[in-house]
DNA sequence: GCGACAG
DNA sequence: ATCTTGTCGC
């Protein structure tokens, strides 16, 4: 696929996010997804997190050759190839995917946690280190939050998980809203900056990489 | 035109 | 994302 034709892709599959939760939506349980790299390899993991403990209840990886590049706007066509048969490993079926980037925080509101939520009709959000638009410092404590803007739309929040560290960026992926994604995003981080989910996803990517967990421990 | 640009 | 040394704090 070229270029060209995943931005218009994009543009046509952003139609289909849908901003509001599921009736009566409780999620259980919620994914971390992360895929890492080496110069010519990719890992996904995908890590089953209890919402309510934060014990992780199930795993999955998926390895193979990487072939999109990373090219920005694009992000998604680099990890979606990647993610869904890691996603398709697990044998626990989460309630809500947490991806590490942007849902509706992108500029043709289509990041990879709206591609992977609309692919797979699952609940997503994105939650990232890195903000697409532009946002007020919120204030120092943990919940604290301000407007993500991006051409004078609220895109999604900034949001302080732990008093006094650098914000996060939340935006929702599909079927769900705003609130919902805030509120997911603090209880997954009770302690460090990142919820334990991508913390999960990116440790047994990183454990996987240095051989000291087997991709058949994990149902590769 | 120039710089920035999720991971 | 990955490549890397040191440093600060619990």
């Amino acid at each position: 696929m070229t270029v060209e034709e995943a931005i218009q892709l994009q543009l046509r599959m952003a139609h289909l996010v849908e901003h509001r939760a599921p009736e009566g939506f409780e999620p259980k349980v919620a994914a971390g997804l992360d895929v890492a790299y080496t110069s010519d390899r990719f890992i996904a993991t995908a890590v089953c997190v209890d919402i309510a403990t934060l014990d992780i209840v199930d795993s999955a990886v998926h390895h193979g050759v990487a072939d999109f590049p990373y090219v920005p706007g694009l992000f998604s066509f680099r990890e979606l190839p990647a993610l869904l048969p890691a996603l398709a490993k697990l044998r626990v079926t989460p309630d809500v995917l947490v991806c590490d980037g942007q849902g509706l925080a992108h500029p043709r509101r289509f990041g990879l946690a709206c591609h992977i939520g609309v692919q797979t009709g699952l609940p997503s959000i994105g939650v990232s280190k890195q903000a697409l638009g532009q946002y007020e410092a919120p204030g120092p404590h943990r919940g604290d939050w301000k407007p993500l803007v991006d051409n004078g739309e609220t895109v999604g929040r900034a949001l302080r998980t732990q008093h006094g560290v650098k914000p996060v960026f939340v935006s929702i992926g599909h079927r769900i809203d705003l609130d919902t994604a805030t509120e997911l995003t603090l209880k997954l981080s009770p302690r460090y900056r990142l919820p334990e989910t991508t913390r999960a996803a990116d440790h047994l990517g990183r454990e996987v990489l240095a051989g000291r967990v087997g991709v058949q421990d994990v149902r590769d």
